[in-house]
DNA sequence: TGTATCGTAACTTTTTTTGTGACGGTATTG
DNA sequence: CAATACCGTCACAAAAAAAGTTACGATACA
């Protein structure tokens, strides 16, 4: 996971904690801590995923595509597609090298299986899960 | 997962394709396709965990530091430490953001839960049977 | 028609990762 | 005992990836 990731379920919990309201990227870059342009960026793949919509022109913003509680961080992490997944190394092995020309391919496998196992787990929060315990801590409840 | 898990997977079969023998960084480097400086330098963890061993001066190289059976992936990714592991966002948030406040600490227990899973998946896989699968594509057995 | 907003491209900066050179230490070999 | 072939590690360089910034066009609302 990283920290698009992060950002990705940090937005969508602001989101969630103001609804009905249309939220400005500019508000969201400041509740994170960032620059507007980068949140629009990390925004358009959410948008892309049906998770938040959004309307330009003044008076617009952004604002869930759904319920928060129909959202799972599976979701999430599957919008942010290739760059939330495991990497392989870059390095070209040996081409005499039977083990360096062939790792790659049952290393892929563990991979997948392992993203798998992500997968199932991220499934089982939500956005509203998140909102809700962010809101026991903070004791706004 | 990043490249450095790979990388030290890439390392374990290799030496577990040659029981008996020491190797050197450099041929390792050879194999994967770098410099010894960096292969050591992972080897080094891998040390550290106990799954390899080390011999220094002439004659010297690397060997397992056990069984392949017993060597799982899980252990491997465990010795990376911090490195292999989910990434928190790192921005500053908003002082008086409730959301930015918090969601950072119910995301630590999303990620912890998350790696969790991913232990359990490699956990299942051991450099022996990495091997096995390496050699069955190679048809080298 | 002015303004607040998104959308996006190009660019810069920062951070992270990877690679390199250098050099000391040590066991083995002859 | 000296040459050698290794490891161990530091400091630095380069490359790659990620994040941040500037800029500006498009659009709807007031």
């Amino acid at each position: 996971m990283n920290s698009r990731f992060s950002t990705a379920v940090h937005i969508l919990t602001l989101l969630a904690s103001t609804p009905g309201e249309r939220v400005t990227s500019e508000y969201i870059a400041a509740s994170v801590g960032t620059n507007p342009v980068v949140i629009r960026r990390q925004l358009a793949s959410l948008r892309e995923a049906g998770l938040v919509e959004s309307k330009g022109a003044r008076g617009g913003g952004w604002a869930l595509g759904r319920d928060p509680a129909k959202i799972t961080l599976k979701m999430v992490r599957h919008s942010l597609g290739a760059d939330a997944k495991f990497r392989m190394h870059r390095n070209d092995p040996h081409p005499e090298c039977p083990v360096g020309q062939n790792v790659r391919s049952v290393l892929e496998d563990v991979y997948e299986e392992a993203d798998r196992a992500v997968m199932r787990s991220l499934e089982q929060w939500t956005i509203a899960d998140m909102l809700k315990r962010v809101r026991r801590i903070a004791g706004t409840e």
